[in-house]
DNA sequence: TTAGAATTGAAAGCGCGTTATCAATCCGGT
DNA sequence: ACCGGATTGATAACGCGCTTTCAATTCTAA
């Protein structure tokens, strides 16, 4: 499932070319000033109503969906992905997908109080691979550059 | 861990019993309106500002704590449950705290891709153990009365 | 009981994420 | 290359939770 500007409007411009891509290659959902930032690298006068605009776009053509992080923040990620759970890291609070999901549920089963259960969504919280470098590591990285 | 008026300004009122006794009887955590709702029953000409003034007091007292749900909707509950997810009923909206916690996650571990767990907040979706009831065991129940 | 400060309810005001406006610019079919 | 509508960027405006305001009311210490 790859973003495409089809379906978007009737033209193709460097703008959504720029957010698409952004969202394509991210290892996470984004918010919208990250998206706003990453786009402007490569296009530094777009506008942070084009980014809504082409949000917008993007939801309705069903090739981004919104995920809502329990601070209440609102981020976007591509479609079509499946069930994935996610990880913020403290330091840094970039979000990363999960390859695996360690909630131990299926669907149908039921919880004691007699909860069926049908889907979930779950947020973890720690610290990325970059961030839980420790000093001793990290002077061990550079001794070895 | 019961709510209380003491700290809480300096006065005791009915208004303010009224919403801790809705907050401390709830099953799970509760949305503003559903505390306004809750607390007109026994306090009809209650305001909704004194509502957010009693969640604001209580948030302070750390009496209670702030939930978000993947929805972006907030809530409240009692502080001092620990660690504890949600259930959310995709037909009456309700939501439920959970006894267990379906996770397999404790903190320490390390997911791959080097994420190190330290916390962890789910909502697990589905039916609730009223809106579960089946037609027919509807009637059984409706017969034995 | 009384006085005075705290609290309340109604409604105006605020903050901020999002959307609409509009002139300038750009895209793409011809 | 031209033309006309789509798109853009800057900014004003909006919506909706939430907070503040203020006169009326209530609580409580003395």
């Amino acid at each position: 499932m790859r973003l495409s500007t089809q379906n978007l409007g009737q033209r193709n411009t460097p703008q959504r070319d720029a957010i698409l891509h952004v969202i394509q290659s991210a290892c996470g959902p984004l918010s919208v000033p990250e998206i706003h930032a990453l786009s402007q690298k490569s296009m530094p006068k777009l506008g942070i109503a084009t980014i809504y605009r082409t949000i917008k776009l993007l939801l309705d053509a069903e090739q981004i969906q919104s995920v809502i992080l329990p601070s209440g923040e609102m981020r976007y990620e591509r479609a079509g992905m499946g069930h994935h759970d996610h990880f913020q890291c403290r330091k840094c609070q970039h979000v990363f997908d999960l390859d695996i999901c360690p909630s131990g549920l299926h669907n149908g089963m039921t919880l004691p109080g007699g909860f069926v259960v049908e889907d979930h969504e779950m947020t973890v919280y720690g610290l990325c691979n970059s961030c839980s470098v420790t000093p001793t590591s990290r002077k061990k990285r550079a001794a070895n550059t």
